[in-house]
RNA sequence: GGUCCCGUAGCUCAGCUGGAUAGAGCAACUGACUUCUAAUCAGUAGGUCUCAGGUUCGAAUCCUGACGGGAUCACCA
């Protein structure tokens, strides 16, 4: 039994015998102690005076004395004003990480047989994936890892937006100026080569723009829609959409593809499935140095002309209305949401039905009790409509939706903007803090003797360790700034700390082979360091539970980094293998067996590996 | 303008279901490698928790209001 359930017990008696008063575990506050002070929990006794005409003092003194008189486990006590300090018996941590330090699962639920499915990442397949993919893919998957100790069946999906008009612009680029060539010609990674494509598509519309500025109809219309005196220059800066749509050649032509794709023209096909299978390509190699998976793809290509039907039986029963031109709407302002419109008046889908018709498909698929979406916080009103809209189509999945949103990356020179080339690719990026990993390494030189693959192997981890950590240990919905060069620090708070915790232990464990740690028994007084460690392993479990209720990875991040912290401080202060007697031999074997495995699993549910040397 | 999110050390972030003297890391400065990995440890310095009210024995934490930053309010996705 768990010592904070033994001491709310305690608590829960001694306010009955010795007051006479009921409560229950749940009601007063029970806290880890403050370093500076004496034990291990603390009781605030303040709220007990509202019931009790005493002195927060004298009450915190009665039932100290209750409690270590009466409670297994609790030794002594202190007061100190209205806080009731409890010493905790050496004998319990003890025993506690006698139950511990053998089970490599230790922290993690057992299957509970509920199922939960996570979407992340959805890209489009016109770029090469960046530093906001990549915020959400750690996310995704540390989430789904945490999911999967919490006990759950856990299912990675993915939306891709493989369709639509931006995808025409890159294929339109190819064809025009392409000349045949491919990623294997060029030598290109296959997404960047097609994201080149977009890039000059960009490129070739601005140009043409430009020119068109000076004829004769762009002139008119300058001198008609003008606002005030507002010079040429900044009028065409807003006009460029209207330009695309009216009179430019280019957008004119990438329209036509798009119409010609939904025609499905096979030339037009053909050629959409050789760049999406660039794009592809490109990813899953992306995907693949992330340590990432997904079980199931969707494609908007398939899922955009979903939900019509759900959409009509919805009409039926009430849920949305049909306007005189035929538009259908739902109504939500009282759940303090605007009208939404879910079928244009041609009645084709919009964004918001997809949705729907996507997350029913999802449900026939896999039966999943709660979804979660991970996307970023600027569509937290799209989701707000789209729960709204489940629930009241009375789905039986609606309640179990949930959005992760998690807030914007910037870099320190502000927002990242793909026209101003300040987007910071995927790829780069995780070569960069592999590159950084390895001239530390070098000047180190603590891998000297191990094969050069070997060598690499270690060296990858500890560089997406120092990235991955960096990213998952704000809490998800805060806007994150992000520096490149804090990005590949290797010390402090960071993931190659965490690391190098667990690689102090396997190498200290493999040197002392396979040992008899029955002497283990006989050590009997903690010092407080391992005290401090044994506290840390404690609370892990809970750890795991509370960032699974709260989607909240940065909890794990945070916790791993403190666990780490306690037992390097240990690591500098004892001796393990040259211990004073056998018996503290054993038992920090022990401790170091669980400390071991608590970061592995930590550092697991991060998405970050553990090197057994760097 | 409506709705939502954020504001803590020079910088990046914890703490927010109310509890003791607000914590880490980076950057700066001091020390510790004949000893299980110094990618480590110990220390110094750094704060009006944006501001103003309120609730409370007690507020960084809860409430109200201001100020500053961001997102969103498409028959785009």
């Amino acid at each position: 039994m768990n010592i904070v359930n033994i001491i709310q017990q305690g608590v829960v008696q001694g306010a009955a015998q010795l007051y006479n008063l009921e409560i229950k575990g749940e009601d007063f506050p029970l806290s880890t102690t403050r370093k500076e002070f004496e034990g291990d929990y603390t009781l605030v006794v303040f709220p007990f005076t509202k019931h009790i005409k005493k002195s927060p003092e004298a009450i915190g003194q009665e039932l100290g004395a209750f409690l270590v008189e009466q409670v297994q486990y609790i030794k002594d006590f202190n007061v100190i004003k209205g806080f009731l300090n409890l010493v905790v018996d050496d004998q319990y941590w003890l025993e506690f990480l006698q139950d511990i330090y053998q089970n490599p699962q230790y922290g993690t639920q057992p299957a509970n047989g509920r199922k939960v499915m996570v979407e992340y990442c959805s890209p489009n397949t016109n770029k090469p994936l960046h530093l906001g993919h990549i915020r959400n893919i750690l996310l995704g998957w540390s989430v789904s890892k945490i999911y999967e100790a919490a006990g759950y069946d856990v299912v990675r999906v993915q939306i891709i937006n493989d369709r639509g008009i931006a995808i025409c612009k890159s294929m339109l680029a190819w064809k025009k100026f392409g000349e045949g060539a491919t990623p294997e010609s060029t030598n290109t990674k296959s997404d960047h080569f097609v994201g080149d494509f977009y890039v000059l598509f960009e490129k070739k519309f601005q140009e043409e723009y430009k020119a068109w500025q000076k004829s004769e109809e762009a002139l008119a219309i300058y001198t008609e829609k003008k606002k005030g005196e507002q010079i040429p220059e900044e009028f065409f800066k807003t006009y460029k959409d209207q330009y695309f749509n009216l009179y430019s050649s280019l957008g004119k032509a990438a329209r036509e593809m798009l119409l010609a794709w939904e025609a499905h023209d096979p030339d037009t096909i053909e050629l959409w499935k050789l760049m999406n299978g660039w794009v592809y390509a490109g990813f899953d190699s992306t995907f693949d140095k992330l340590g990432v998976t997904f079980d199931k793809l969707y494609y908007e290509s398939n899922t955009y002309l979903l939900g019509r039907e759900t959409v009509d039986q919805g009409l039926n029963s009430g849920v949305f209305f049909r306007l005189e031109d035929g538009s259908v709407w739902i109504d939500l302002e009282d759940a303090k949401l605007d009208k939404k419109l879910v079928l244009r008046k041609d009645g084709t889908s919009v964004y918001i039905t997809q949705d729907i018709g996507t997350a029913q498909m999802r449900y026939q698929d896999f039966g999943a009790e709660k979804m979660i979406y991970v996307v970023a916080d600027e569509q937290n009103y799209h989701f707000q409509v789209l729960f709204e809209i489940m629930k009241r189509l009375g789905e039986p999945y609606a309640a179990g939706l949930y959005h992760l949103s998690y807030g914007m990356v910037d870099l320190p020179s502000g927002k990242m903007k793909s026209r101003e080339g300040t987007v910071v690719d995927a790829d780069d990026l995780i070569a960069e803090v592999v590159q950084e990993a390895w001239l530390n390494s070098k000047e180190r030189g603590s891998l000297a003797d191990m094969t050069p693959e070997a060598q690499q192997e270690v060296i990858r981890k500890i560089g997406l360790a120092a990235l991955k950590f960096f990213i998952v240990k704000v809490h998800p919905k805060k806007r994150m700034i992000f520096d490149p060069k804090e990005s590949v620090d290797l010390q402090g708070q960071t993931g190659p700390y965490v690391q190098n915790a667990f690689v102090r232990c396997s190498s200290m464990l493999n040197k002392a082979g396979n040992p008899d740690l029955s002497a283990a028994r006989e050590y009997t007084t903690l010092e407080t360091a391992e005290k401090d460690i044994i506290a840390q392993l404690y609370q892990f479990p809970e750890v795991i539970k509370q960032a699974a209720e709260t989607y909240d990875p940065s909890m794990v991040a945070m916790y791993s980094y403190e666990l780490a912290k306690a037992f390097h401080r240990f690591w500098h202060d004892y001796r393990i293998l040259q211990a004073e007697s056998e018996a503290a031999k054993a038992f920090r074997i022990q401790l170091s067996i669980a400390v071991r495995n608590a970061l592995r699993t930590g550092l697991d549910l991060l998405g970050i590996e553990t090197p057994e040397r760097m």
